[in-house]
DNA sequence: TCATCGGTATCTATATTGGTTACAGTCGGC
DNA sequence: GCCGACTGTAACCAATATAGATACCGATGA
C-alpha cells in the first residue's frame, strides 16, 4: 500500500458508468454494483463518488432506485479531472521541509525544488488532460470482444 | 508523511556536493555535513548516497577523511537520474488490482489504465530529464546572494 | 594504534491507506 | 403511511511504508 489507488479505482468506476450509459441503461448504478467490478467495498466507491460528485463529474441520488451516473458525456471528461477530484492536492512528489536556514543551500532549496517539481507535475497533468474517459471506454471494449459485441447490440 | 521525500532530499544532498565542488573544495563531504543542511539523520543521507552511488551519480570512500562527491559534473546529471536512483520503481500513480475478471470492464481496465498512466508518467520523467543539477545549483545561488558572492570569491 | 568515516541491520513512532461496520437521512413503491 | 433500498458519513481496524535513531562492522589515513 505504497500510494493511493483512488485514481485508478475512480477511473474504473467511471468507466463502468460510461459502459452502462453506452448500453442504453439510463437508470443510476448503485455503489454495490461498481464495487463488485472493482472488487472492493461499496463504502470505498461511495467515498470516491462523493469526491467525483463534488467535482461535478458524476451525479448521485439517494434512496430507493438511487445511485450514480455520469454528469456529462464521457468524451468531455479527462483523466486529469478525475485525478484532481479524488487525489489530495499537494502533488505527487513530496518535499522535505525544516531545512537548515543557516546553510546557503538549505535556505533556498525549498523554493528552487518546488519550482522544478511543479514543472514536472504540470507535464504529467497535461498528459492526463489529453486522455478522455471515452478513450478509456473504447480501449476496454477493444480488449474485450464480448463487451464490444454487447455495445453493438445495444445500438 | 504521505509520500517519500527521498527525491527532494537526494537533490538537496547533491546540490550541497555541487556547491562544494564549485567552491574549490576537492575533498569528500561527510554524511554528517549533508545531514546538517538537510536537517536529518546522517544515516538517512548515507542510505540515499548508497542508492546514488549504485546509480553512478556519486562516489564515496569510507574511512578517515572519507565521504562523498559528485561522480561527474553537475551539468551532466539530470533530476530524472536522481529520481530513478532513489525512488522505488513502479511509478508514482498506483493501480488497484484483483479486479473482477467476470466484468467486461474489470477484466480489461488493468491493461488500459496502466498504458494511460505509463504515458503520463513518461511525460513527468521527460520533464525531469530536462532539468540538470547545475540548473538547480544556479537557482539556489540566485536566491541567495551570500552563496553567490562566496562562489565568486572562490573563482 | 586509533579516531573517523561509510555501510548496514534493527528497532520505533507515526501517518496513511483500504477496508469494515454502523447508522442517520432520503427516496420510491406498495 | 410503511418499508426496503439506497447514499452519505463517522468511527474504527489492520497493514504498510516512511523517517528517524542506535548500534555495530569494516575500511581508511594520520
Amino acid at each position: 500500500m505504497r500510494e493511493s489507488c483512488r485514481f485508478s479505482m475512480a477511473v474504473h468506476a467511471m468507466t463502468v458508468l460510461a459502459h452502462r450509459a453506452r448500453e442504453g441503461h439510463d437508470g443510476p448504478m448503485t455503489s454495490a454494483e461498481m464495487a463488485d467490478s472493482i472488487n472492493t467495498n461499496p463504502v470505498i466507491v461511495r467515498r470516491l463518488l462523493a469526491a467525483l460528485a463534488q467535482a461535478g463529474l458524476v451525479d448521485t441520488r439517494p434512496g430507493n432506485g438511487g445511485g450514480a451516473w455520469l454528469a456529462r458525456d464521457a468524451s468531455r471528461i479527462t483523466l486529469d479531472q478525475v485525478h484532481r477530484a479524488v487525489e489530495p492536492p499537494g502533488g505527487l512528489i513530496a518535499m522535505h521541509d525544516d531545512t537548515n536556514g543557516d546553510c546557503p543551500v538549505g535556505s533556498t532549496i525549498g523554493d528552487v525544488l518546488s519550482d522544478a517539481i511543479g514543472r514536472a507535475e504540470a507535464a504529467l497533468h497535461a498528459a492526463l488532460e489529453k486522455i478522455t474517459l471515452a478513450e478509456i471506454v473504447q480501449a476496454t471494449m477493444k480488449h474485450c470482444p464480448a463487451a464490444a459485441a454487447k455495445a453493438r447490440r445495444a445500438k
